[in-house]
DNA sequence: CGGCCTGATCGAAGCGCTTCGACAAGTTCC
DNA sequence: GGAACTTGTCGAAGCGCTTCGATCAGGCCG
């Protein structure tokens, strides 16, 4: 491995200089810096990124906590996980790959360690252990999710409560007066996961608002536990016309239980889903739907945790409005029988 | 942050004393030990990264270079990362995130920077790139796929071949006489992504053996891409009675176009997938399929790079079994018209 | 024209850890 | 009973980099 001193050597200056030439945080006259150029050319040098991070204390890399359950949408993390890693790069930064498979004490040992400048943390719940932690550590840490208590650290997060909304808006708009909302598994809603709670508080507000009545029922997903909960729903509101789902595992199950059951989308009833645009338009049926942008909440998150190393942090939550996209699946309500 | 030489001077002993604690290289009385061991205790003692990767030239952590494209099966690619991830975690790594945007420059620079000990690619092609830099780098590797040449890699993968064998073997014994393979999108045969065209390959192979006629498509996913491969498939075989199906997006269409064109599973046709039990289980029909072993891959990955860390590498192909799970998607070829 | 400021460079100190050689104090063995 | 080990501990040297003065040569000003 080359190092500093030698490229120095070969340059015809001192370490510091090159250091300089590297870092510029010194002014350095043209000529020598080409010559330091050169040198790292031609002998490759590359930093030492153990060296780097003892000198300056700075790791350049920031942690990536992934949840380690897989009853959420995996595509959706794993886009925003990618999103992460290559704005990350664009700033200089890499990123460390955390499961939650050890939990908050990972909190711990990335921010005692210092292998890590900050934090980035997905799947956040409403009162989420790992935040105490992550205040007590003083790092740098962006939340994509949004807890019970938010004070003191950024998050970034699709408006759900508006995107719930704007869900009953659409179907409240085109006539439809009952609607049945299908949402994640149980398991996301006895975990408090802010998200999924957040979309039902907004589509309820709306429903108030414009007089439509809702029901909300948990899903695992999957062609039988679909079936099982639209004969719930129906049995239920015979006279639901209109679906809000927000749980990918559901929507070509429920496509198809319809379709069986002989109620034509969009004529007898309406599906509004809650998804990657990518899902959306790729269903038999091209869906209505309010994309979850997965990449911008990736790179929203890096931005913030460089403007927080930075010293330019806001420490506020940044909510991503929603955009509801009209396709095939959402129309008029039926006239009433 | 507390420091070595702080718990040093807490526990009466010298920083060598505790560093050999910690690592356990040298032998430490009991009582030495118990005093060192409390004293990390109390005061919230973590080794700095930087520091150790420094002094030891041993980062103690694995970089994993995930693929940046999307026309693959993400699910796959993220429970990969996962298992490789915890299982990093079992041996006392961490994990750096790569994303392919960087491509073979990322070799480079994480081989030059001594960010990472050692190497998992994914996504591994034919003639990748990659492979020139990472024989040359001299770090551990092992790659997740299989290239054409292989020669001083680590390679862990599952058999393809032995997987598309296996599936017309599984038809071929239900009587199934005229087959078609539904592969992945014409990109990933064109990049010459390893596993597609092997299974292509095993598939033939098969074929021929058991005298078995075979149909090849590529097929984009999506409703649209496959309602079109498949009537392809049919003008031109009428009397397909079996299908081979290796890509995840369609899956589902396909099954739902059978149905539409009045063709029931499996009494008129079988399908076999080849995907992620999860899918196969969960699809409208319950497919007969040969697993994609992601979390034993992701976990034979980090194994075969902590030995070859320890200096127990075997530089070797490690191709893993296919199992066919038999469902409710395959049956007796329908009686010749 | 002497003092001062600016720009470019250097030297040295250290970041926190690992590791090697040294050494004192037992143990073992013939 | 001492040579030959073994065991447990310490001190010091460095790993490769950043960064803080310090230095030195010019340019500028009154």
């Amino acid at each position: 491995m080359v190092t500093l001193a030698e490229v120095a050597q070969h340059a015809g200056v001192s370490a510091s200089t090159v250091s300089y030439v590297l870092s510029g945080k010194r002014s350095i006259s043209a000529s020598t810096r080409e010559r330091v150029e050169k040198s790292i050319q031609r002998l490759g040098y590359h930093p030492n990124a153990g060296a780097r991070a003892l000198a300056s204390s700075r790791s350049n890399i920031i942690a990536l906590m992934v949840p380690l359950r897989t009853d959420m949408y995996v595509p959706v993390m794993m886009e925003i996980a990618i999103a992460v890693a290559t704005t990350a790069r664009t700033h200089g930064y890499d990123v460390l790959l955390l499961t939650g498979e050890e939990g908050p004490a990972a909190v711990r040992r990335i921010a005692g360690s210092s292998l890590a400048d900050a934090m980035i943390l997905m799947d956040v719940e409403l009162q989420d252990e790992r935040l105490p932690l992550l205040r007590e550590a003083g790092r740098a840490a962006v939340l994509i999710g949004l807890p019970a208590d938010p004070s003191g650290l950024t998050c970034v997060d699709l408006d759900f409560e508006a995107t719930g909304a704007l869900c009953v808006e659409h179907l409240a708009g085109f006539g439809h007066r009952e609607i049945a909302v299908i949402g994640e598994a149980a398991a996301v809603y006895e975990r408090h996961t802010g998200f999924a709670e957040r979309t039902v508080d907004g589509v309820r507000a709306k429903a108030r608002e414009t007089g439509v009545r809702v029901l909300h029922r948990p899903c695992e997903g999957g062609y039988a536990a679909t079936a099982g909960t639209l004969a719930r729903i129906f049995d239920e509101r015979p006279g639901t016309t209109g679906f809000v789902v927000q749980n990918e595992a559901a929507v070509e199950p429920l496509l198809n239980l319809l379709r069986q059951q002989g109620r034509a989308v969009p004529e007898d009833v309406s599906v509004v889903a809650i998804c990657p645009d990518q899902v959306a338009a790729q269903a038999s049926v091209r869906l209505t739907s309010v994309a979850i942008p997965a990449q911008e909440m990736g790179r929203r998150a890096v931005e913030q945790v460089v403007a927080e190393l930075a010293g330019r942090g806001t420490g506020e939550v940044e909510l991503l409005a929603p955009e509801l996209t009209v396709r095939a699946s959402t129309g008029p309500a039926p006239a009433r029988a």
